[in-house]
DNA sequence: GTCTATATTGCGATAGAC
DNA sequence: GTCTATCGCAATATAGAC
C-alpha cells in the first residue's frame, strides 16, 4: 500500500467516526505515521481529499449497476420475490463493509453542506429507483408480476427498503437492535411480492 | 426576543448551512451582534447550546404525535386516504417552516457523531412507524381497509414516504426537482390506498 | 518523499472592568 | 448582561534541508 492510500484509508475511518470538519490533517497524519508536511506531497488539501472520497464511493455506487442486459437475463432466470430478497441482501451487506459503510456515513453527514455529496445521494435515489422500475417493467412484461406503474411500484418497494437500510446503519453504529430492520426489510419484500407477484 | 432566544436562531441557521464543527461560537456572536464572552451568559459551551437545539427538536416532534384517541375519533370521522393525503400535506409542511427544516438537517448531519442527534433519529422513525400501525390497525377495525399486519403495512407506506420526504428536503435545499418528489409521493398514497382501502 | 521549523489564522473559553 | 483584553492551543498550509 502506498502512502496515498493509508492516508484516504484513515481519512474515512475519522471522517465516518468524527465527521470531516472535526477530523485534523494533524490527527490523519497522527494515525499514518507520517509529519503534516508530507501530507501535501499526496493531497493538495483537506478538500482535495473528501472529493477524492466522493469520487471513489461515487464510482463504486456506478460500477455496481446493472446493465440492461443483465437485468434482462436476471428477470428470466428469477422469480420476482428471488430477485429481491436478492438485492436485499446485496443492499444489507453494506453494513458488513467497513470501506462502504464509513463512506455512505461521510457522505450522509456532509450531503446538507457539500452540493457534490447532495448530488451524490440525489443521482444514486435516483438510479436505484429506475433500475427497480426497469426490473418490475421486464418481470411485467413476462408475466410475472401484476400490471401497474413500474416507477410508483418503485418508489413504493424501493423508497421503503431504503429507508430501512438507513435505519439498519444508524442503528447497528449504536448497537439499537438493528436485526429488526432487517426482519422488516424481509417482511416488506414478503408483503409486496404476495400482492404483485404472478 | 430574548439575546439568548437570538443566539438560538442564529445558531440554527449557521449550523444548518455549514454545520456544527465548521460553525464557529464567532460567527454565531457576529451575527447576533454581541461579543464572544457575552455568548457564556447565555450558554455553558458551544456543545450546550447544540444540545438545546436538540432537545427543542425532540419536544417539538413529541408534541406532534397525536394520541390514541384522536386517531380513534380521524379513523372515524375520514377515509384512509383522506387521512393519508393530509398526512402528507403536514409532512411536506416541514420543508416550508426554515425552523423545522433547518433542525431536520442539523439533526440528520449530526446523527452519525453525536448520539443524541442518533438516538433523536432512531426514536422518530420508531414513532412514525408505531403511529401508523396504530391508525391502520384502526382502520381496519373499523371495516374500512383490508387485513394484513399492520405494522408490516405500516413499515410499507410510512417508510417509502418517509424516503421520498428527505428527497424533497434535499432536493429543495440544491434546486433539483423538489415536486417530482412530491408528486411520487402522491402517487405512492394513492397506489396504497388503491389496494388497501374498502 | 520525508523531515524540522515556522507562518498565520482562528478556535473555545476566561478574567475582570463597567 | 455586555464589554475589552487575553490565554493557550490547534488549525491549514508553506519553505527549505536532507
Amino acid at each position: 500500500m502506498t502512502t496515498k492510500e493509508i492516508i484516504f484509508e484513515k481519512a474515512l475511518i475519522l471522517f465516518a467516526a468524527n465527521g470531516y470538519t472535526a477530523t485534523s490533517i494533524r490527527n490523519i497524519c497522527s494515525e499514518v505515521g507520517i509529519k503534516e508536511s508530507s501530507f501535501y506531497n499526496h493531497y493538495k488539501s483537506k478538500d482535495m481529499l473528501l472529493d477524492a472520497i466522493f469520487e471513489s464511493f461515487n464510482n463504486a455506487l456506478l460500477s455496481k449497476a446493472l446493465s440492461d442486459e443483465q437485468l434482462d437475463l436476471l428477470t428470466t432466470q428469477f422469480t420476482l420475490k428471488e430477485m429481491l430478497l436478492n438485492g436485499l441482501k446485496q443492499y444489507i451487506g453494506i453494513w458488513e463493509n467497513p470501506t462502504a459503510s464509513q463512506m455512505w456515513f461521510v457522505v450522509s453527514m456532509e450531503q446538507y453542506r457539500n452540493s457534490k455529496a447532495g448530488h451524490i445521494v440525489i443521482d444514486e435515489s435516483k438510479r436505484r429507483i429506475l433500475r427497480t422500475a426497469y426490473t418490475f417493467e421486464l418481470f411485467q412484461k413476462k408475466g410475472k408480476m401484476k400490471q401497474g406503474d413500474p416507477l410508483t411500484l418503485a418508489n413504493l418497494y424501493s423508497f421503503s427498503i431504503r429507508s430501512l437500510h438507513l435505519d439498519y446503519g444508524l442503528k447497528k453504529l449504536y448497537n439499537n437492535d438493528p436485526e429488526q430492520s432487517w426482519k422488516s426489510m424481509q417482511e416488506v419484500c414478503n408483503l409486496f411480492c404476495n400482492h404483485w407477484e404472478l
